[in-house]
DNA sequence: GTCTATAGCCCGATAGAC
DNA sequence: GTCTATCGGGCTATAGAC
């Protein structure tokens, strides 16, 4: 049993994997044990030697989850181009958006918010990418793609919340579209931030 | 046992309140027959005599969630005021944030999205409540509130992200801050949209 | 490390008395 | 209308053999 985040056996791993699979698709409360290792191919006993149980596995599981999803940030937001250009590759990724967002669909769940461990990845990932769309803009803003009236913490707090909620409105609709039109209302709203003709270095 | 929403019994009522706070606190699949009925203060023969299981219960009281939700939103945006004034309050209303929406929270949820009696209410209200903001934002348009390349439709759609997208951040982060930041960088965005000064009718 | 067996509890639902 | 009894099954976890 471990829980570090290190290497691990294969079979440690095929678990997590598992898990986050089940997180994603059908939430804390819906993944059981016996689900998880049904997924991964392993009994009762293995899981139990590798993990203190559910909770200790879902753990390791969201981290994971969570490490994949600021790295997938990442990837768009440190591309070449401007602030604008980063932020729309950002936006306009693929993803599958009726699944939702692996991390931020587990807020809903009680169990996780109520479990500090549980919750804290989800926090963290939410801040960092926060602050990271801050920093993007606020580059933008420097370079004069933004008027200097413009907010880039105010601005990138809510980019983060319209994609959790472009989520949330897809699901209940079961069609993508609401997500993407929310996300080309953000757009136009942004493209509203320019600087003054002229003033752009 | 019925579930066209009409009036019904007072045990039946019972039931269905108590179906609300528990969709509302665990989620569907967090919510069980014998929680409800412990909660309605009514035994197991009572709730399957007035409704034919979890789902037609469950049916039952998100349809009177998203009413009541409808209700709440047309009182902020049917005011006296402008459109800006008017959007300001729907989206300053006080809320129990860390609760996050009766509504929205319920499309995380495998089982409600499968089923479309129960995913219908989620997203007819998502759909009324965009259809209405846009109204809204139209008649500010029209009224010189916004400039003429304004985009009420792509707004509304944004604006009920936002606050969806900002429940899930609260609720990850244990803190309802993120939400009022969330909101209160989509409203600074929105100031930008004025129309040129002196065109305001 | 992995297996099977078992535990005790709750799930969602039905049956039938009153 | 409401009650209690009961069903078959899944849940999370532990025990102990191999």
């Amino acid at each position: 049993m471990y829980s570090t985040g290190m290497s691990g056996t294969d079979t440690a791993h095929k678990l997590i994997e598992a898990t986050q699979e089940l997180l994603w698709e059908r939430g804390y409360v819906g993944t059981s044990p016996r689900a998880i290792q049904q997924r991964a191919g392993a009994g009762q006993g293995s899981m139990y030697h590798h993990f203190g149980g559910k909770p200790d596995l879902a753990r390791a599981a969201v981290r994971k989850s969570a490490q994949e999803m600021r790295a997938a940030a990442e990837a768009d937001l440190s591309r070449e181009g401007s602030a604008r250009e980063r932020v729309r590759a950002y936006l306009g990724r693929e993803r599958s958006v009726l699944r939702g967002c692996r991390i931020g669909g587990l807020a809903q769940d009680p169990d996780v918010v109520a479990d500090p461990e549980l919750r804290a990845p989800l926090q963290e990932t939410f801040e960092w990418l926060r602050a990271r769309l801050t920093e993007v803009l606020a580059e933008g803003r420097a370079n004069g793609e933004f008027g200097p009236a413009f907010d880039p913490a105010g601005t990138a707090a809510t980019i983060v919340a319209v994609v959790q909620g472009g989520y949330v409105l897809a699901r209940s609709a079961g069609d993508p579209g609401p997500f993407h039109e929310a996300l080309d209302g953000l757009l136009r709203l942004l493209d509203c931030q320019a600087a003054e003709p002229g003033t752009r270095s």
